[in-house]
DNA sequence: TCCGAGCCTTGATAAGCATCAACTCGGCTA
DNA sequence: TAGCCGAGTTGATGCTTATCAAGGCTCGGA
């Protein structure tokens, strides 16, 4: 069990992601010593995962996943991202009703026991400190994206969001990237608070003005990451939140 | 410094709510062995706090405050309402222009240094326990105003956010619940993305229909807990997340 | 008790987005 | 390669909510 990896894809290995480490910058490995205490699971991309027991942790070691939901009037919402590295426990998630994580690629999971942590071994504290940063960082991505839902037109929303999801699973040459994305236009609407019908018009407004093009259904490409940057207000916070190390050209 | 305890009203010490130590059901309480550790600060009603060093944690003693930032056009957003018993640390802030804490009620505060726990003392496993169910479950709290914003139409997004604030600063009586309201409308307007004039007209709305009174300009009576619990549908999760351990009829 | 400033309320209007229905396209299977 | 099915797109329409402007109410200070 190795460090996270970044961007695994939907179906195919066709396409190689830059295999950076994906957490931020300055935020210690996710220490091998926690080989030994996790248990390995494979999901499958539309595979649901419920919270059996409280005591449950779950690390991303690879793919993507979301925290689900039905709020009012069985609306599916999707409330969260989970990417590789990220630590995820039900106590995170609110009670509500068909709430559970649905994995939108092939996943990597390790699920422990969140009493292994309790005792003072020496490694615990290491490990302690990498789920507070983890869980702190989380958080902040939450009020990243509730500035994003309340504060930003529709079509400035989803241009953030591409440029979120550019940043954590593209694959960059110059100043374009091209990522694939995992999500449905279902999926991003249910995410963004849009309709599935305006989400579909404001793609077509992007590849429009020229902002982002695509390949099929689900290979987008940034034409321009500064560009976009200019459109979007959240841009910088967006950046030191999700973006790699360092973004190579390749 | 004792146990955090529940609603320190606006200005007045005159009406005394139940003084519940103010975090979920099954949370360990915050040790006194925090003591020694923190430096009391006591903030005035609309005074700012800005993140100085990132090595700072905050713990709320008493009082309400708010994560507040500039999104798009300059906007301001309330991103989160930190309870007593709530920690926080600047991480768990994204880093958008204008980012702060801005205390709603005069508030009293202990500051601590992150590093202080990071050597293995006696105390530190239960400090960061505490600390880590504290992060848990102010983003169980993030998703929720999530999916409130997301899923739930203005009035009903309204509506939960008068049952939060009565659970947690509310004062029962039989099934109504009087609470000083200690945001004003447009703080409201801000933390629930609603227009300050639209909340206005709901507020009005719900005044008509006798789900809510008025007395002044702050504060609010919830005429019916279950009535208004019938209208939300995220209610369960509200109560789960915000409710006392126990509301006694006073 | 009066007054002023800020907060709140209310009305008219317009913009943005959801809804519904019909249609097209992409990707998978045979 | 043909054909099918589900996902995506597009147009017409109406509702919800933001915006702007004017007026009223609270609460503090003189």
């Amino acid at each position: 069990m190795a460090l996270p990896q970044a961007g695994m894809t939907a179906s195919a290995p066709s396409v190689q992601t830059n295999a950076l480490p994906m957490h931020r910058a300055g935020r210690p490995a996710l220490p091998e010593l926690l080989e030994g205490h996790g248990i390995a699971m494979k999901v499958r991309r539309r595979q649901r995962i419920t919270f059996a027991s409280s005591d449950q942790i779950y690390v991303v070691q690879s793919g993507l996943l979301v925290l689900s939901a039905n709020a009012g009037s069985d609306r599916r919402q999707l409330l969260c991202l989970l990417y590789p590295g990220d630590v995820f426990s039900p106590a995170q998630a609110p009670p509500l009703d068909g709430i559970g994580m649905i994995a939108m690629t092939d996943c990597e999971l390790s699920r422990l026991r969140a009493s292994a942590f309790e005792q003072d071994q020496e490694a615990t504290l290491l490990i302690n400190r990498y789920i507070a940063e983890s869980t702190s960082s989380m958080h902040a991505r939450a009020m990243l994206h509730i500035a994003r839902l309340s504060s930003l037109p529709s079509e400035t929303r989803v241009a953030a969001f591409l440029l979120e999801l550019a940043l954590r699973l593209g694959r960059v040459s110059n100043d374009q990237v091209s990522c694939d994305l995992p999500l449905s236009r279902s999926d991003i609407a249910d995410y963004l608070s849009l309709n599935a019908d305006t989400l579909s018009r404001i793609m077509t407004r992007l590849k429009e003005r020229g902002t982002i093009a695509t390949i099929g259904r689900s290979r987008t490409i940034v034409k321009s990451v500064k560009k976009l940057c200019q459109d979007v207000p959240v841009c910088a916070a967006t950046m030191a939140l999700h973006a790699q190390q360092q973004l190579e050209a390749s």
